[in-house]
DNA sequence: GCAGAATAGTCAATGTATTGACGAATTGGC
DNA sequence: GCCAATTCGTCAATACATTGACTATTCTGC
C-alpha cells in the first residue's frame, strides 16, 4: 500500500476522468450486490437517486428561476404555501415547508425587508400571522410559472401515467413517516449512540 | 382586507394549527387543478412532493445517522464514493456527488483533518488523489450500513417490485438530465433575465 | 521552445441554515 | 389568583455552501 510511484501510470486507470453522478449511483448498485441482500439494494438505490435528483433539480430550480427574482428555495416554499392558505402562523409556515422555527424566522426577515409579506401580531399575541402583501403574490405568481414550467422540463422523459404513478409512490412515502415523526422530531430520540 | 379584529374569531378557522406537510402537497394539488392542465399538474406535484420527501429523507439521515460520525451528508457522500472507487482526484469527486469543486475542497479539508482521508499530489501536478485512511475505511463502513438500514425504514411502505420502478424512473430522469446539463453547468444560460 | 488559453485546487467574502438560549405570553394544576 | 411548565418567536454563535478571484500547472498553436 506503499505508493511512492515516481510518476508512472498508475494513477490514471483508478481515475477516468469522466465520471459523473449516474455512474456513481451505477456503480454504488454494483457494489451492493456483492454484500447485500436484493431490499437492502433497491431500498439504498433508490434513496441515493432520490436524493441526488432533489439536489439537482433544486439548484437547478434557484439557479434558474427564483434567484432572478431574489429569493432561495425556502423562500419560494413560503410564497407559495401562503398562497395557499391565505394566511398562516409562523410555526405552521414551519411545518408545511419543513423548516425549523428558527429558520422561518430568517426567511420571513428577509421577506417582509423585500415587502414580499407582512407580520402582524395573532390573536394568540405569543404568535405572528403572515400574509402576502400584492408584490408578494405577483412574485409568488411568476416563480410558481416558472417552477411548473422547470418540472415538466426535467420530467418529460416520463410519461403521464408514469408521473402520477411516481407522485403517488412519493406521497404514500410521507404519509407513512408524517405519521411516524409526527410534524418534526427535531434530532433526539432517545438512544442514539 | 383592513384587519383590525378585536379578538374575535378570524384568525383561527385560517390557521388550523395541525397543518402537515403532506397537507401542503395536497392543497397545491388542489390549487393546480384549477388553474393548469393535467400534465402541468402532475409534473409540478411529482417535482414539489421529490423535494419535499428528499428533504426530509437527508435531515433524518443526518441527524440520525451521519452526524453522530461527525458527519454531513456531503461527507459521507465523498467517502461513500471512495470506497467505490479506491482513489480519485478531487474534481472527479465533485463530479460524482454534485457539488463544485470548492465546496469538495472545504469538505475534504474537514474529512483530513479528522484522519478520514489523506490528498497526494497527482501525476499532474496540478491536482491531487484522494484516499480513504483505515480510520476512514471503517467510517464510511460504519455510515454506509446506517444508511441502507435508514432507506429501508422510509421506503418500507413501497413493495419491492415498486421499489425497482421507482429508483428505475428516477434514473431515466437523471440520465435525460445528465445528457443535456452535462456533468455541471454552475449557472450561466446565455438569457435569462 | 514559448506565449496564451485552459484547468485544478485553494482562499476570501458573503449569505444562509442549524443549534442553543432567551424573553414574552399562554395554559394547567392547585 | 398564582406558580410551574409549555409554546412562540427572536437573537447569538457556529458551521456550511456558494460565488468570485487567484496561483500553479498543463496543454495548444506557432
Amino acid at each position: 500500500m506503499t505508493e511512492e510511484s515516481p510518476a508512472s501510470q498508475d494513477v490514471p486507470p483508478t481515475t477516468p476522468r469522466a465520471i459523473r453522478g449516474v455512474d456513481f449511483t451505477r456503480a454504488s448498485a454494483d457494489h451492493f450486490a456483492r454484500k447485500f441482500d436484493r431490499d437492502s439494494i433497491s431500498a439504498s438505490e433508490a434513496s441515493l437517486l432520490l436524493l441526488r435528483l432533489a439536489t439537482l433539480l433544486q439548484s437547478d430550480a434557484e439557479s434558474r428561476v427564483h434567484r432572478p427574482h431574489g429569493l432561495r428555495w425556502t423562500g419560494f416554499s413560503a410564497l407559495f404555501a401562503l398562497t395557499l392558505f391565505d394566511r398562516l402562523e409562523a410555526r405552521s409556515l414551519a411545518r408545511i415547508i419543513g423548516v425549523s422555527r428558527q429558520a422561518i424566522s430568517l426567511v420571513l426577515t428577509v421577506l417582509e425587508r423585500d415587502g414580499l409579506i407582512v407580520r402582524t401580531p395573532g390573536a394568540d399575541r405569543r404568535t405572528m400571522v403572515i400574509e402576502l402583501t400584492d408584490e408578494g403574490r405577483r412574485i409568488a405568481g411568476v416563480t410558481l410559472d416558472g417552477q411548473i414550467a422547470l418540472s415538466q422540463e426535467w420530467l418529460e422523459v416520463l410519461s403521464e401515467e408514469e408521473k402520477v404513478v411516481f407522485a403517488d409512490m412519493i406521497r404514500r412515502v410521507l404519509v407513512a413517516r408524517a405519521d411516524r415523526v409526527r410534524d418534526e422530531e427535531p434530532t433526539s430520540p432517545p438512544s442514539q449512540r
